[in-house]
DNA sequence: CTGAAAGCGCTAACAG
DNA sequence: CTGTTAGCGCTTTCAG
């Protein structure tokens, strides 16, 4: 049998140096306070033990994990058929490593996970926890606010959590939005119409909400809803072109819709840009770029997006910790501005 | 200045039951020998007190952390552009958490994070780890190996890590090649053409091979470099058109490059499949769908990928503790088989 | 500025 | 079957 490799510990570096364990830890924790002769030939012991603390050991007395949870509710929606996740836990993870903090994947699927997730969430294995609230009635974001744990929500949570309100990041959806249907009137269209995203998820009420800003007082039939599927998209544009056969140009809320609203309007002979202009939301890389005609779409960034969230938390933590559940001083959301990026749909 | 909620201890929860904290701990853990009286009385005292263990304190001693990492390198290609890695994480955390384990995400960018990697590895922070080598020439993969964690690769790694070899999952690329490029012959084509992936990851290279085990001896100008990407399925299709203008049918490593090469046919006035005939690699959701015409593909069952990776880990680690470095004892690889989705491109 | 000592909360022998 | 007793490896007062 193997002998088991057994890991230094502090109290090996220290023999090895000829200091006190105390020493070693203070040096190792670069806390100032050890002369130079002695810290040299710490670090010198370290390096030839190959030491590397132990974090159960650690955390056991600092009570710190520099660990935060992503937590990602996904009722096998969106967030699997799309790379928007990746991008976002892309930027999550930079930032986070850049601090050294670890990052923990929570993945709910359904309810019962939800108590899985409270739990550990209150078994104080993470400092703070980044949250995606996808959709409006889900119980998920209250429950962990209530948990007392630093949070930071992904998009714009549907409740406000009270005092001060909760902390997140958020594109600019309804400033995008805006802008597109602005576009779309500057290139002279008339009848613009619109593709809802789905209305349970604050970024298609936000987005909904820009159309409307721009758009006050049209015909409400010029609105269709959707659920950001393509075959969503598809149906919503049939719907919208038996109502309104003069329609001469379209805004939906993202780009899956909008591929699918692309091939109803080709079906029945419309050209794209000449009879109908086309705007999406996302600028899904593979998707938009790829369409017959490339999309004209909204960008907005999710790597920032993810980095902003854990920047954000971070900051929270460092506080010397803000005794839990005081978060609300901070300034509460953060919106990220979108681009309009003008490709042949409009 | 609120008072941080102290979470009670063991100690607190044998006060509350009446009996010692080893008692409260056996309960706790599940491991029989309480007699029912007690038992009873320390889960209700748990329950008032709402006790939840603090991880820390018990990986101190048992030296289980009941975490595993997943580590990704991602050299900024595929794996962000695409929404696989989205399922096979979710594949993994099931698995995971089903046997309580959590998911410690780590995102490599460059070559600088391969050492913090290894540092986090050799810290044992984590049981075991779960990565996706991507690359041929990535270190990565030996590197963690060596760190003598017990690990599964998500992928067929270009090593074997020498004795008996490692532990990895993968789809059967190569007989997934064969199916498709049989289908193709099945439908009466002469002239297949193949366009590769990038042929440093060994998905592309095991690929290629499945379609030269079907077209052994056929002309090497059939076959016409991509790396993966749309763009690059557009440059080999233009290509494999210039060198041999009478090829009726077209094998691509993945939809990506299926759906540029689609887009060239179509500017050049092939119909599909009518002139030429395409099949592509992944059913990548939004893409193989989308196409026009929709395309005909191989899936892989990229979930049960990552669900199987977890699995296989989990089981190694259950093992009362292989030494570490023995994991080569058990069957190495794993090959997932796929299945030719038939649509309209072939 | 450095060392000694006291735990952090839990599990795991070992007795009883 | 249950309780007692040692630590796990580290940080952190508190003295010196």
């Amino acid at each position: 049998m193997t002998e088991t490799v057994q890991r230094p510990t502090l109290e090996a570096v220290a023999a090895r140096a000829g200091v006190s364990r105390a020493t070693v830890s203070r040096v190792v924790n670069g806390s100032d306070g050890v002369r130079e002769p002695l810290a040299e030939r710490v670090r010198q012991a370290v390096e030839e033990l190959g030491y590397v603390p132990n974090q159960a050991a650690r955390s056991l007395v600092t009570r710190r994990h520099d660990a935060v949870a992503v937590i990602v509710a996904e009722p096998e929606t969106r967030v699997f058929a799309d790379p928007f996740f990746a991008r976002q836990l892309r930027g999550i993870s930079k930032e986070l490593t850049a601090h050294d903090n670890q990052l923990v994947l929570l993945l709910t699927e359904d309810r019962d996970d939800h108590a899985r997730v409270g739990r550990y969430l209150a078994g104080g294995h993470v400092d703070g926890a980044l949250v995606f609230s996808l959709h409006i009635d889900d119980p998920l974001p209250e429950l962990i606010q209530r948990a007392g744990l630093p949070t930071v929500f992904g998009g714009r949570p549907y409740f406000n959590g009270g005092r001060g309100g909760v902390s997140y990041v958020d594109s600019d959806n309804r400033g995008g939005a805006r802008d597109a249907v602005r576009h779309l009137l500057g290139l002279g269209r008339r009848h613009v119409a619109h593709i809802t995203g789905a209305l349970d998820q604050t970024s298609a009420v936000d987005r909904h909400d820009g159309y409307r800003d721009v758009m006050a007082g049209a015909d409400p039939g010029l609105v269709a809803q959707g659920d950001f599927t393509p075959a969503s998209g598809e149906r919503a544009m049939r719907e919208l072109l038996g109502r309104h056969p003069g329609l001469d140009a379209v805004f939906a809320a993202n780009d899956l819709m909008a591929a699918g609203a692309l091939r109803v309007l080709r079906e029945h002979g419309r050209r794209v840009p000449d009879d109908v202009a086309v705007v999406g939301f996302d600028d899904m890389p593979p998707i938009a770029e790829q369409t017959e005609p490339p999309l004209t779409t909204v960008r907005q960034d999710i790597e920032e997006m993810g980095r902003l969230m854990a920047r954000l938390l971070l900051r929270d933590l460092d506080g010397t910790g803000t005794p839990e559940g005081t978060a609300g001083a901070r300034p509460a959301g953060l919106i990220l501005p979108t681009t309009l990026i003008r490709r042949s749909s409009a």
